[in-house]
DNA sequence: AAATGAACCTGTTTGC
DNA sequence: TGCAAACAGGTTCATT
């Protein structure tokens, strides 16, 4: 489900509602998560206060003072959801977060690819989640430079190359397809092919596509929605994704799909190059 | 090393 | 209508 702005509008959520609030009870499901993810104890959170709500990548950091953080990936399909703490459970409810203030924050994950970790904040930059992870899209570590170097002896397609986290983090499948078409690329060009001109003009085109779709609240495509039960309304803007047929908003031509490493990609072959 | 495909899960949509 | 197959916004593991 989520990719950065989703996860952004998630951060944004729990960052209004959340801050300041004290944990008085913690519930976890028994279900396991994610594969490779540590089931950690989160009997320390007890009497913790919620002190930020950072995101790197598509992941949440929920920092809590005595130097604690929660880690959360959402996965395909995970939500966090405000609730009253006498609000009844949902199927595929894992993990609850009861606060003193009545209020409660409920994780949700019906395909469990999420997953949510306790850390010590020293420990967790050297977690295996975090430590590989490239530059973030909106800072300036990530620029057409950058992407150049990143691209040059790569032979894949700048489609898997715009998804792969150790060139840039945050943009999966849907703004990878919408940044190759602001761009004007194609999304089967080879990578080490890209002038230096296209690769500035596909940094800015991420940057321009992620932030409105940040100003929009994310993608609701089935289930994204924001902690406050919101929908994301960047799907009328998407100007290929999942449009397979329908004409190009630039010229007409009807959007093509294609797959490229097991993954839908949409573009339109007349203004993609 | 880099690239590919399968695997992890459940729920919904599509196609016969 | 009913059933099975295909597909879904992400990461990680195994295999070339």
């Amino acid at each position: 489900m989520p990719e950065l702005p989703e996860v952004e509008t998630v951060r944004r959520g729990v960052a209004r509602y959340c801050l300041g609030r004290t944990v008085a009870a913690v519930a976890a499901s028994r279900a396991r998560m994610r594969l490779g993810s540590r089931r950690t104890g989160l009997a320390p959170l007890r009497g913790l206060t919620l002190t930020a709500a950072e995101r790197r990548a598509k992941f949440l950091l929920l920092r809590f003072d005595g130097g604690r953080t929660l880690l959360i990936h959402l996965g395909m399909t995970g939500t966090l959801r405000r609730a009253a703490a006498t609000d009844p459970p949902r199927r595929h409810d894992h993990l609850r977060l009861a606060f003193t203030s009545g209020e409660a924050l409920i994780f949700n994950d019906a395909r469990r690819f999420g997953l949510y970790e306790l850390w010590r904040d020293g420990e967790l930059p050297a977690s295996p989640h975090l430590k590989k992870l490239g530059p973030e899209p909106l800072g300036p570590a990530f620029s057409g430079a950058s992407l150049r170097v990143a691209a040059k002896r790569r032979r894949v397609p700048l489609k898997p190359l715009l998804m792969d986290p150790a060139v840039v983090v945050g943009v999966g499948n849907i703004y990878a397809s919408e940044s190759l078409f602001r761009a004007r690329l194609s999304p089967r060009r080879a990578a080490a092919r890209l002038t230096r001109t296209e690769a500035d003009r596909l940094a800015a085109a991420v940057k321009v596509v992620l932030r409105e779709a940040i100003a929009a609240g994310g993608t609701t495509l089935r289930d994204f929605v924001s902690p406050e039960g919101a929908e994301g309304y960047f799907r009328i803007k998407l100007a290929v994704y999942d449009r397979t047929g329908e004409p190009c908003r630039a010229c007409q031509t009807p959007i093509r799909r294609l797959v490229q490493a097991g993954r839908a990609t949409f573009y339109c072959p007349s203004c993609q190059r």
